[in-house]
RNA sequence: GGAUCCGUAGCGAAAUUGGUUAUCGCGCCUCCCUGUCACGGAGGAGACUGCCGGUUCGAGUCCGGUCGGGUCCGCCA
């Protein structure tokens, strides 16, 4: 070993004790005839001294700079009076250096890791990863993953799942995001492709009768980042189970993710049923009342309609949303109504920015009603909507008149907003719900009139084959569910189709013919034909869950080496070009 | 694919309505200093104001384009 102690841990216990400690320079203070020395490592900072006894030894602690890691050995003394350090945990005590090693130089680093220093730019600091990593503070965050890790590791190993890895390189999926392709040497012309999920790979472990699997899975997707979606790559809690129903799934996550919020964040679970358990609100439900199918339930706010109030007034717009079998809804933000015009602008820009063609509001202020829309509606209709809303002194009411699901959309985008702009989205809180009952199916946005799976086309739908053979397809429900924190998506899963003779008809449903369900899904088709368990289970974003829970403004905060907002990695600058003989050997031609 | 904000020494910022030699703090270099811990003192180096073009007597500042970055919409079964 190069050292005997960290530089976190001597105090004065360790006194007169002779140690060796190795680390980086952090910070010098050259006083002349003595140079103080901040030695940190990833345990702490402990401060060491020079004096010019040793020539060699003094010569070469004045030529240390900051980075430099050194080595050295010497003998742990208490601080004189009145100059310990109480905010150090080893501020009681210093080193008396007798013997200097200097393991190694360090340019000057690019930027300063002092702690108070303001955040240097992103694009640098992900340049010199190597060095950032070294701050205090991505030090803990990369120590906080491995715990939460390693937290959902034994909660499920506790309840008999095995963590199984499955393929990296596995086959393109036709149907959700962009794949990240492998071309094949072995197999000209052919291609593998990076997971997007272990989806198949999971239900055929359900096959194989393994019953209760898990792992902490990379996922593949070739879709532009968010702040809170990595570029390329993420990991998924992916679990599933076999003979489980839904709510088997939801009694075995449920106390995971209390666990993991009260582990990993100072938030106060809020929003709990009487019995201990997640609120679960239907998909319908959630559009109607938040306007979202991810609502922020740490603030209420909710969606109202007014459809039957003014189903006859002779406001065009409304009317006509009614006329085209559309809804009238109200969105009161209490507070609202010292919006500027500025404001309500940007809003407006919002809701069209979901496909409203405008929005419509009513501002209540002490002895005024200020609205765009009151000569059309009337004195007495407008009041009649301030009551049926409940809406008081100081409140805006914001209006979305269109077919149901703009209408929601669009003042689910606006009471995003306002929550922002009225500061409702409280950090201390975590609000955790499911929401259940997907719609199976949906019209296609791209093809008229042909009907496409809304969500996950694996999902068991509600009532089996009898409901695919009776209902209207956009009625059919499926056993779906997303859990949901302060907002964003968690977690997303399903209660798999588990049959054959389901699964075509399903699939036909959507405009799937047999031979193509055979030839994009043959493996899973062919291991359902010999005795599929029913089975379901569901994939929490763990990186994203973990942002939350951790206030962070960006996901690329929980990546040891993140990509940055352009998918490019600038430490290692990638992607970047191959060779003509790489390419040549994959039976690649670029093109000029 | 679209929208929007940002770009000034190594880092973080400033520069009035377009006006003379682009300012400050940190860091860096040299020297001084034996109790600092955001040490202190003296001096110094470091900038084609992202890049290209335009308007103007004059551009960091105004206009157009371009490159780079952040965020959002689309997209993410």
């Amino acid at each position: 070993m190069l050292r005997t102690h960290t530089c976190g841990e001597l105090n004065t216990s360790n006194v007169d004790q002779e140690i060796t400690l190795a680390g980086w320079v952090h910070h010098r203070r050259d006083h002349g005839g003595i140079i103080f020395i901040d030695l940190r490592d990833k345990y702490g900072v402990t401060q060491i001294k020079f004096n010019p006894i040793n020539k060699t030894v003094w010569e070469n602690a004045d030529r240390l700079r900051n980075e430099w890691v050194i080595k050295i050995t010497g003998k742990v003394v208490l601080r004189p009076d009145n100059t310990a350090n109480p905010k150090m945990h080893t501020g009681e005590i210093e080193i008396e250096v007798q013997e200097l090693e200097i393991l190694n130089k360090s340019k000057t680093p690019p930027f300063e890791l002092k702690e108070n220093i303001e955040e240097t730019n992103e694009a640098l600091r992900l340049k010199y990863r190597f060095i950032d990593l070294r701050r205090p503070e991505l030090q803990k965050l990369l120590k906080l993953k491995d715990e939460y890790m390693q937290c959902m590791r034994d909660y499920l190993h506790k309840r008999g799942f095995t963590e199984i890895q499955t393929p990296i390189l596995a086959n393109s999926s036709p149907e959700g995001a962009r794949d990240f392709l492998v071309p094949s040497r072995l197999h000209p012309g052919k291609f593998y492709a990076l997971p997007q999920a272990p989806q198949q790979f999971k239900q055929l472990l359900m096959v194989g009768g393994v019953d209760k699997y898990f792992q902490i899975a990379p996922c593949f997707r070739d879709e532009d980042p968010r702040m809170d979606r990595h570029y390329g790559e993420f990991y998924q809690l992916d679990m599933e189970m076999s003979f489980a129903n839904q709510d088997d799934i939801f009694t075995i996550m449920e106390p995971l993710m209390i666990e993991l919020t009260e582990k990993f964040s100072n938030k106060k679970i809020m929003n709990l049923e009487a019995n201990g358990r997640f609120r679960q609100l239907p998909w319908r439900e959630a559009l109607t009342r938040y306007g979202s199918d991810k609502p922020d339930l740490r603030f209420e706010m909710e969606i109202r309609s007014v459809t039957e109030l003014v189903s006859n007034c002779e406001f065009a717009v409304f009317k006509g949303a009614i006329q085209n079998d559309g809804v009238v809804y109200a969105l009161k933000v209490e507070g609202g109504s010292g919006f500027t015009r500025k404001e309500i602008d940007n809003l407006t820009e919002i809701a069209k920015g979901k496909e409203a063609k405008g929005l419509a509001y009513i501002s209540i202020k002490e002895n005024e009603i200020s609205s765009p829309i009151i000569k059309f509606l009337g004195e007495e209709l407008t009041q009649k909507i301030i009551t049926e809303v409940d809406a008081k002194s100081g409140d805006i009411i914001f209006f979305a008149a269109d077919e149901w699901k703009i209408a929601c959309l669009s003042l689910g985008a606006v009471r995003n907003e306002c929550a922002n702009m009225l500061g409702l989205k409280d950090n201390t809180k975590a609000a955790w719900c499911w929401i259940v009952d997907f719609p199976m199916y949906s019209y296609s946005e791209i093809e008229a009139g042909k009907i496409d799976f809304e969500h996950n086309p694996f999902s068991m739908p509600q009532g089996g084959l009898k409901s695919l053979l009776e209902k209207n397809p956009l009625d059919i429900l499926a056993y779906q569910y997303d859990l949901v924190l302060n907002g964003f998506e968690a977690s997303s899963g399903a209660i798999r189709n588990h049959n054959p003779e389901v699964m075509y008809k399903a699939f036909e449903i959507a405009g799937y013919s047999k031979e193509e369900v055979d030839a994009q899904f043959g493996a899973l088709i062919r291991a359902f034909e010999y005795g599929a368990p029913p089975h379901g289970g569901n994939a929490p974003g763990i990186d994203r869950i973990l942002m939350v829970l951790s206030d962070l403004d960006s996901i690329r905060d929980i990546y040891a080496f993140p990509k940055d907002g352009k998918g490019k990695d600038l430490m290692m600058d990638s992607p970047s070009e191959i060779s003509e003989k790489q390419l040549k050997e994959l039976n690649i031609k670029m093109r000029q």
